[in-house]
DNA sequence: CCTTGCCCCGACCGATCGTTCGGTTACTCT
DNA sequence: AGAGTAACCGAACGATCGGTCGGGGCAAGG
């Protein structure tokens, strides 16, 4: 009707390729000859879609935060006692982590060239924030040990939750997203030694 | 007597300035232009100090490199119950993480696009396999547990422990390189709700 | 004093960067 | 069939990339 079905890149299809090419080499490390060899088509045609390299960049990291985000939104994750809500945004995270896996690694990795980028920094530090004071609230509640600082607990959980992207790898039908997810619960809230 | 002290660089003073720069801008992010800013001498000096930006990446994450495997070869680390020898490794990573942190952080980040990229991320894997096998080890020995499989239990200490270099600054002398080893051993053999 | 050698510099190299432009192909619609 | 247009291309833009070159300044040793 509307929409034939071409063969043909859309702005979505040309940005999932350049994502990939942006973890593999780094963004910086990517030129558009890396892009257009990785589409298929020439340098210049990837203009014919796109802006430019900076809104590929835009593109992803804007998909990455609104999935991390929507977990705030959800139901389990805004009513319930803190440390279960905390709880619930924990193994969401790892499931947006591992559903949009590319996008939000890509996120994880800018350093604040560009105006992008900074833009990128802010939104993350303000996902974390709003992470930290339910951990807080989970803290006043005595329901996770006191003698950790909040701000520090924070920090660690979020490395160990974001390191994900560094070694998680779909295709390897060795580990599922709830194997994931479990195991980062069970790590998070019990420790190595812990039996919960 | 030999050296009179002259008021220059060196290849190691050259470097502790080109890594803060590659930290700020990432690697590919940063041109000589912006090393021989940072330095305060000209572009072509540096050439007179290190053969090329490669060397100084190379000089960088072989500092790291050593640091990090000079903890296996400490008596601590190679004797005793694999469970102790486990925290004590734990431990001595966070310290050297944060003795040597822009060499590590640098380390961490590399991506493989170049020989000295690609050894970097060899290296690194074979620290994180010597590790595994601790880990494996106290395991067998059942002193952490089961249920969580070992692989993907060393990725996510390990998840935890590098991303120290994501937020610690030395500088605010908020933390200290004691406290930050303590909440992570603490959290990794504990957990969030663990009290041992 | 003059020489030696370290440290540094401006100017420049070919290559590559992200981007632009004019033009061609190929498909859709009438 | 002819018009219109989305998709694409090769060539080239100015800027910047990592790196080279010949030479200048200056402190140390004689």
């Amino acid at each position: 009707m509307t929409t034939a079905k071409r063969d043909t890149y859309t702005p979505e299809t040309l940005l999932s390729v350049a994502v990939r090419v942006f973890n593999e080499r780094g963004y910086d490390g990517t030129s558009m000859e890396h892009l257009s060899k990785a589409a298929g088509i020439s340098k210049s045609s990837i203009y014919h879609h796109v802006a430019g390299k900076e809104e590929l960049l835009r593109r992803a990291v804007s998909r990455a935060l609104d999935g991390l985000f929507g977990i705030l939104d959800e139901e389990h994750a805004r009513v319930g006692r803190a440390a279960e809500r905390l709880e619930y945004v924990v193994r969401r995270m790892v499931e947006v982590l591992i559903s949009e896996l590319p996008y939000v690694t890509l996120l994880l990795r800018v350093r604040g060239n560009t105006d992008t980028e900074r833009w990128a920094l802010e939104r993350r530090r303000e996902f974390d924030h709003r992470v930290a004071g339910l951990l807080a609230a989970a803290a006043a509640d005595g329901d996770v040990r006191g003698d950790v600082e909040v701000r520090l607990a924070t920090r660690l959980v979020f490395g160990m939750i974001n390191s994900i992207v560094e070694w998680y790898r779909p295709d390897g039908r060795g580990m599922g997203e709830r194997e994931v997810a479990d195991a980062v619960t069970q790590l998070v809230f019990g420790g190595l030694c812990g039996q919960r």
